[in-house]
DNA sequence: TCTTCCATGTGAGATTTTGCACAATGCCCG
DNA sequence: CGGGCATTGTGCAAAATCTCACATGGAAGA
């Protein structure tokens, strides 16, 4: 029987590709993750890798070595989730994983409550766009504005929220409507609703700034640039920016709150999506 | 994430029920499963087992983990059979469990033909009353008596063997039938068809010696103390017995060979499996 | 072509882990 | 009730493992 250290070094490695990006990921040494791999070779008795300068490729062996041991992660996973299920009471962490505007603009002013009601939550909020793997654990509960797919996971719609166009006052009053120019999103985004629905309104005007970030779109609003389509949570708050009514049906998009169903039950969980819920309806 | 070595310790003391026989199943110190377990409540921060005074059990988060332990067994288990079935050639260890009378009489003598076909295999050869979880990598290839219903298993009749009565033929010529003593199992073995066979048999006659173990009952017919049921690969090749013939119908057993479908394609597997069915049926 | 960056190999020292020996504790059995 | 017997806890020395630091060797970009 190999050593089961050796396996999860080595399922790192199949996973990442790279032996330092493995080391990163399980925040060890790159060192340590090539000798875990010649003592695995060693215990088969196979050839698990090719070292070639520079790089290091999985054998044929290897792949097949790595898809039996990629059940053991799932399984080492169940298993954290199972430890985290059973801590008793609302104390513990937990990891939120959201969109970065909707992390930043909404939860974050509002975790004060959380932390006043159980005092004892420690929280870890992502912002981030790649979606965290919620069986992976690399987050608890995670809000999403597209309904997931994935399997083992319980899904709730929290509400939604609405786009509209957003600019300084001074540049809605000092230009006419044929003038205007847009600030949009680039061609990774460009199959979003919000971004078919801005493109509808702009027509033939100009977009004049085309971004991934939405921080970057309400910057050069700020200053002037133009007319950027923004969620009401962000552009109502901003004192720099107006309101710009279209005649155009409004756009709304759903937020779904995700957490695995191992963790589901757990108090401070709970306790966590109960304070999501909120922040989407309630305060 | 918990180290998996200390879920693998863990596991094996869930499943063995106290340290030292965890210790034994792993090869290892009784302190380092002892220490292992501190720390995976450590890295959990659940009290996994009780620790009372020359005793240590699970506690009911204890056996959550184990639970959820449990396939990472099982998956580390199907990474060891990938491994063996990546192995090229028929070379390797090959672990064969059989009845111990079995191997003993019909394995033993003839694996010298294996061997001067297929010098590189090397064969454990396990006699054992207890069945060998294949699963597990116990063995790798097994013959029972039973055809068993394990999923995973790949599973073929190998041919069968009769049973007779035997004694020494002094006692056959010298002891009329109405006065034959009997050799028979213990009642651990009353439901085996053998057992149920000899019964019809003996009638009303008197059974001197019960012993579970076949080797006794050829060890007692030997030295004259009565008749025994034996199978055929073992009275006819002793020259201190003889058959005696009776009218009941005659009985036969089943010999099942069963190996693990990972491991039904690996060459030295297929070599083995080949041997025992000449075993069975050929030389 | 040269530079820079990143991935990997290698050795030494430090840390961690393990096995061993011994002690203590409670159970089974006569 | 008392003597084995097996299980568990503990300290220490040995062994194994990890990290750190440095060297190497390509590949991408200027």
């Amino acid at each position: 029987m190999p050593d089961w250290e050796d396996l999860r070094h080595f399922a790192a490695f199949a996973r990442e590709g790279t032996l330092s990006a493995a080391a990163r990921a399980l925040g060890v040494d790159h060192a340590t993750v090539a000798r875990r791999i010649v003592a695995l070779e060693a215990s088969t008795g196979l050839k698990l890798v090719d070292r070639r300068a520079r790089t290091t490729t999985l054998t044929d062996d290897g792949r097949r070595i790595a898809t039996a041991a990629a059940p053991m992660e799932e399984a080492a996973f169940a298993v954290g989730r199972a430890a985290r299920a059973a801590q008793p009471g609302v104390d513990g962490e937990v990891t939120i994983s959201a969109p970065p505007t909707f992390a930043s603009a909404v939860i974050a002013p509002r975790l004060i409550q959380l932390r006043q009601r159980h005092p004892g939550i420690r929280i870890k909020l992502i912002g981030e766009k790649r979606r965290a793997s919620l069986s992976r654990r690399e987050a608890d509960v995670a809000l999403r504005l597209l309904r997931p797919v994935e399997s083992g996971l319980f899904v709730r719609r929290l509400g939604s929220f609405g786009f509209s166009l957003y600019a300084t006052p001074a540049y809605l009053k000092d230009t006419p409507p044929h003038a205007f120019a847009f600030i949009g999103y680039d061609a990774t985004m460009a199959d979003s609703p919000q971004e078919v629905w801005l493109r509808t309104i702009v027509g033939d005007r100009e977009v004049v700034l085309r971004t991934n970030d939405l921080e970057t779109q309400i910057a050069a609003a700020r200053s002037g640039l133009g007319i950027a389509a923004l969620p009401h949570y962000l552009g109502d708050g901003d004192a720099c920016l107006q309101r710009h009514a279209v005649t155009q049906r409004p756009i709304r998009r759903d937020v779904w709150l995700l957490v695995h169903r191992d963790l589901r039950q757990v108090p401070a969980v709970r306790a966590v999506m109960t304070f999501l819920g909120e922040c989407m309806n309630g305060g």
